[in-house]
DNA sequence: TATAGATAGTTACAAATGCAACTTAATTGA
DNA sequence: TCAATTAAGTTGCATTTGTAACTATCTATA
């Protein structure tokens, strides 16, 4: 061997990976279980909860997810009537998509587990601590070329 | 809405996910295009070539892998005979994983590449910053609930 | 020492994800 | 202005991943 092994348990990309998937199981249980909901899609009900009648390219960007995603998405979101599509003046092959008064009794369902999920895994972390962990992970973000 | 509502952009959840999938993004395409192997495959390859004779399931423990991946991960290193199987004397169930000459070249080979992807991600990074990330995802994964 | 229950691992099937091709519309620039 | 190129979004197909059921073996205990 040139050079030291590795030793799996002190490399940073698996660090990532199994803690990002840890609580990412305990989520997507969660969201789907209780509100029927995959990731992908409470991602765009937050976005458009917070930022309505935006095209389906400018809700991929915020939820950093790819356009055939938020195509499925939008898709299951409009069938729950959880979200309406409105025609785009500004572009005839695109639309704008808004959460309807269902989708918006939704999130408001879905916020409290949404933070009592993040809390839990923040527990035992300072307030410090937790703005030094979303720091350092952004750094890594730009580092690895975030698309 | 009862109480504020959640910015995506601030969520530990998201940022987690968005971070280790960039991170995962890079990682993935290099040892596939470099090496054939998934990430899977990989996890066992370094795991193996510290510690021999490991069943699948205790592989699994290290790697953080489910046991159907590891099956499956097993039988791919197994045709490609970068790995062999042999018969475990004190369980008939189950048997004994070991790296071959030609999967500890490889080994040998993805090493560099694992530690310049890593080095890449962390550029920027102090060592001090680095072991913090660290802890403070360790942490994170127990409060997760690490399976 | 039978036998019931649990565990290791694989296989078969279902669901989700990713890629490529397609449609439609906008933009560019002769 | 009118091709040629680029971009938004969707659909279909292939690959990957996850779930359930199954076989074989081990463990516990009556």
């Amino acid at each position: 061997m040139l050079g030291p092994a590795i030793n799996l348990d002190a490399f940073v990309p698996f660090q990532l990976s199994i803690t990002a998937n840890a609580v990412s199981d305990v989520i997507a249980r969660a969201y789907r279980s209780r509100f029927g909901l995959r990731v992908a899609e409470w991602r765009l009900v937050a976005i458009l909860a917070q930022t309505p009648d935006l095209t389906p390219h400018e809700v991929g960007i915020r939820a950093r997810l790819d356009k055939i995603t938020v195509s499925r998405a939008a898709k299951a979101l409009l069938a729950r009537e959880l979200v309406v599509a409105s025609e785009n003046p500004d572009d005839g092959r695109s639309h704008r998509l808004t959460l309807t008064i269902a989708g918006f009794r939704l999130y408001r369902d879905v916020v409290p587990t949404a933070r009592a999920l993040e809390a839990q895994m923040l527990r035992g972390l300072s307030t410090d601590e937790v703005a030094q962990l979303g720091a350092l992970l952004a750094r890594v973000r730009t580092a690895a070329g975030d698309a």
